[in-house]
Formats: structure tokens, sequence, C-alpha cells
RNA sequence: GCUCCCUUCGUCUAGUGGCCUAGGACGCUGGCCUCUCACGCCGGUAACAGGGGUUCGAAUCCCCUAGGGAGCGCCA
């Protein structure tokens, strides 16, 4: 076997003289998922701090693509925090660009690299089938290019419809080093002569990829497994075209916390979902680094920090799943990050103005998302009675209606409510009888901010009417 | 069917022949703090998929098996 390796011409992409130039390629099928997410990440991570991270809107599928993701996708990058470290004037869509490839395409049939192929779908599909069914691996059979040349350009004349195919050389091996997954060699026998491009002229997806690569400059690539096996298809048209070709790294998959690959519809994937659950992009950035790859550092960072810890040379080869836990842990610690007065402005409007601040410094401990500050809000400011947990009905009857009683008549008496405790102490009953009881009435739950922060955020008239709203509960 | 890939605690991972009685993080769990819950702090639990080799020595190298994944389009 031949070892004519087409291994990249330019050493520079790997002494790393030249800036780094990584790119994003989503195709907006669909709104951006956690994997997509994390491709995108780990691209800016390769690139930052010098280098230069591109956006590609991959739109040439018109049937499947609408202006509606791309835009969705371009907010979540942005939400996301990515937006800023993208080059804006690079953002190119493909849907732009077609002069360009088909001038590729072009020089691709001028060199005799490329040829028509007359075959139907349907006799192809048919091939295929014949193929499989006898063991095979179903490959293009190279019919068309053994055509004579004159009945090659009679058909063409005609009109009759063609796709073009590369003409893959025979007897060669294309040899790369994938940055994830390591050397990998490819007969190119295996390959097939492929299609480059549609009979309606439109180029194919991995066509139109690898050129854009190439002309932007893009000296990193890093994508999804699945496009393993384009890689060598692509250096392989790049080496013929004499464009530079890049390196590649290849990521494996996203699962779901069921096991799925988090491309097909799995729960809380896309970004915006977790947006909407109330996760924060700092939160979804640091589980996103870590997901899959080893990162020297456990503590909340920003983008240039993980960039400075961050290695393409420790992402991990196998597939990792999807682990709410593990998000959440970041979202704690990206929301122990966020000062009080961000988190003031998340309030709903009934927290008054004066208590706002005692209250975000009172709840945030208890609090994961913004809307847990809704529920706090309502607790401690509503007018709706709070319903009773079991647990906490339990608290209420251990302590029973005298202890009720007497907290009512302490607040009869003006006793500002921080003083309660102490009263009901007095009273004979204590420790985590008293607290339990007290939060059970007051909260409806045996969890939340500390008592003594409640009793004063708390207005005194809504304390009294949950205390008795708690002795008609033990009635 | 064929080709290629992956496999360390439940999860994310460290580990590239001796530093491994396998380390960290999340989770779970015990304790401390606290008149209560949470937060915080300190401990504990738990893994080299299985089987053969190679070697003085293997999580690390080789082979086989099992399980999982990807690809094999005029989809991206």
């Amino acid at each position: 076997m031949s070892l004519s390796c087409h291994r990249r011409a330019n050493p520079a992409y790997h002494m790393s003289m030249k800036p780094i130039v990584t790119r994003f390629a989503p195709s907006p099928s669909g709104f951006l998922h956690l994997g997509n997410a994390r491709t995108a990440l780990f691209s800016l991570l390769a690139a930052l701090p010098d280098g230069r991270f591109l956006l590609r809107i991959e739109d040439t599928d018109r049937a499947r693509v609408s202006p509606v993701f791309t835009d969705a996708v371009l907010a979540d990058l942005d939400w996301l925090g990515l937006g800023a470290y993208i080059d804006h004037q690079a953002i190119w869509r493909q849907s732009a660009r077609e002069a360009i490839y088909r001038g590729q395409l072009d020089r691709l049939s001028q060199l005799g690299l490329s040829y028509p192929c007359f075959c139907s779908p349907a006799e192809l599909a048919h091939e295929r089938e014949q193929l499989r069914a006898r063991g095979l691996p179903p490959r293009y059979s190279g019919r068309c290019a053994r055509l004579p040349e004159s009945e090659v350009k009679a058909r063409l004349a005609r009109g009759e419809p063609a796709a073009w195919r590369f003409r893959v050389p025979g007897g060669e091996t294309v040899c790369f080093v994938d940055r994830v997954r390591g050397p990998q060699t490819v007969p190119a026998d295996t390959l097939g002569d492929f299609v480059v491009a549609r009979a309606s002229g439109e180029p194919m997806f991995f066509f139109a990829n690898a050129i854009d690569d190439a002309l932007a400059g893009v000296t990193l690539v890093l994508r999804g497994e699945d496009h393993l096996p384009n890689t060598p298809r692509q250096i392989l048209l790049l080496n013929a075209l004499k464009l530079p070709v890049p390196e590649y790294g290849h990521l494996p998959l996203v699962l779901g916390e069921s096991g799925v690959p988090l491309s097909k519809r799995e729960g809380a994937a896309s970004v915006a979902e977790l947006r909407e659950q109330g996760f924060l992009p700092l939160a979804i950035v640091n589980y996103l680094a870590r997901l899959g790859a080893a990162i020297a550092c456990e503590d909340l960072a920003d983008l240039k920090e993980l960039a400075g810890v961050f290695s393409v040379d420790h992402i991990g080869r196998s597939p990792a799943h999807f682990d709410r836990q593990q998000l959440l842990h970041w979202q704690r610690l990206a929301l122990a990050r966020m000062p009080d007065e961000t988190l003031v402005a998340w309030l709903p409007a009934e927290v008054p103005a004066q208590a706002r601040a005692a209250f975000v410094r009172a709840v945030r401990p208890n609090v994961l998302f913004a809307r847990d500050f809704a529920y706090w809000a309502a607790v401690i400011y509503g007018a709706a009675p709070v319903t009773i947990g079991t647990a906490a009905g339990e608290a209420l009857q251990a302590v029973g209606r005298p202890f009720f009683d007497i907290a009512l008549g302490a607040l009869a008496d003006r006793t500002p409510p921080g003083e309660l405790p102490g009263r009901l102490k007095a009273a004979g009953i204590g420790g985590k009888r008293l607290f339990h009881a007290l939060r059970a009435a007051l909260t409806g739950s045996l969890e939340g901010p500390e008592m003594r922060d409640l009793l004063v955020l708390m207005p005194p008239d809504i304390i009294s009417r949950r205390l008795m709203d708690a002795v008609g509960v033990l009635c």
C-alpha cells in the first residue's frame, strides 16, 4: 500500500507561528443545542487569546434552513457571551457565496478531477441496496467515470441532468492527525467517487464547507465526530485544489441523560430552554467547558480564564453525558458571584423599595434561579395564604394551639416580630420545635431563609394572618 | 451488512509501564457551624467493562469478547 500521505503542506499550523483561526459553522435548521454550543465554546477557547474565532452560517439547504433559526442561534451565542469574541465583520452566509463555490467546482472539472454522473437517484439507491445485500460497503461504482468523452459531451449538450463527482485517486492513502483522535489513515479506495455538486448545480455541504474553511484561513476545525468520515474527502478536495488544509479535531457527541445523542430531541437540550429555566450563561459556559474535557480549574471562570486553562489536547475521546446536577452546581456558583445590586433588579414589584437589598441578602443562599426570588417574594409579601406541606403541618401539630395563641398575643401587644422567638422560648417552647413551627406557619415549608431575616422582612399584618391561618389548620 | 471509533467511581474527569493501597469535582452520606432550614467548612462512600497475553512490574502495550457510538446520500 502506498503511503503518499496528504499531510498538511504548511508546518506553520503546527508550530503555532501563526495565530490560531477557528470557526463555528452552524446549520440553522433548529435551535442551538448543548452539543453545538460546546463545539462553539471549544472553538472559541482554542482561539483565545491571540487567534480569531469566525462564524459561518451554513444555509445552503433551503428546504430545512430558516432565518428564524439563524437569528436564534446568533442570539444564543451572544447570550452565552461568545458573541463578544466573534469577529462580526467575518460572519458570512454560504447562501451568498454560490459564485465562489461554482468557481472552485469549475476548477475541479478543468483539472479533470471531477466528472458528470448521469445515474438517477433511483439507480443509485438500487445499487447501494445490492451492495449492502452482498455484505459490501455501499460505494459508487464509478460507472460514469468510464463513459467515453464523446458520450459525456453529447449527453451534457442534450441537457441531461448530471451531478458532479470527484475522481478519487486510486491506491492512495489519506493520512492526517486528528487533534482529538490522533493519527488517521484512510485508503482512498474506500471512499468511492463522491458527489461534489448536485444536478441543480449547488455544491454539496462538505465541499462548500471545506472551501470556506480554506479560503477563510481557518487553521483548526473543531466539529462533531459525525464529520470525521468527511475529513479524508475534504483533504483530498483541498489538496486537489491546492488550497491550505486546516487541522481537524473531532469532538465526541454529547449524550442526553437517557444516553441518546443530544441532537435528537432530548429534554432540556437547547440553550434556549436552559435560559428559560433560569440558568445563567456563565453557569452553562463553565459546565460545557468541562463536559468531555479536562480543565485544570475547579472554580467558576470567565471565558478568558477558561481559555487560559483549556487545551485541545485535553479533550476526551469518549462521549459525555449531560448531567443536570453538575450544571446546577455551576449555576449555584454563578449565582453566588452575582452582586446584590444585580439580583435586586430581578425582584418582582411586590418587594418594597426600601426592603429590596435586605431581601436579596436574606434570600440568596436559598435561591438558584430568578424565579425562586419571585417565590419568596410571594411568600413574604403575598396576600394569599401559603400552602402548608405535610412536614410543615406536622411541625404545627407538634407545638399545638397554645404556641400560636402566645405568638398572636405578643403581636397584639405590639411586640416586634423579631422578638417572637424570644417570647415563645420564654413560654417554654424552644429550639427546633419553635423554629420549625414558626417557619411552617409563616412560609408553609421547613426550608428557607433565616427566620431572623424573615421576621424582619415580613410585614407584621401578614405574620398575624399566617399565624391565624395556622390555627385554622390545627382545628 | 460493511468500515471506523469509544469503554477509569452514578456523572464529568486525572492518569500515557513503577510516584496508583487509582487522585479531584458533582451527587450521595456522616459531622461541625447554627435556638431551625439553607449557605459554608471538615470527613466518608464509590471505578480501571470481561478474558487472555507481553513484562520483574500494566488503568497504561497487544489480542479476543461484550456493550455503546458514528459513518456508509444529488442531508448537513
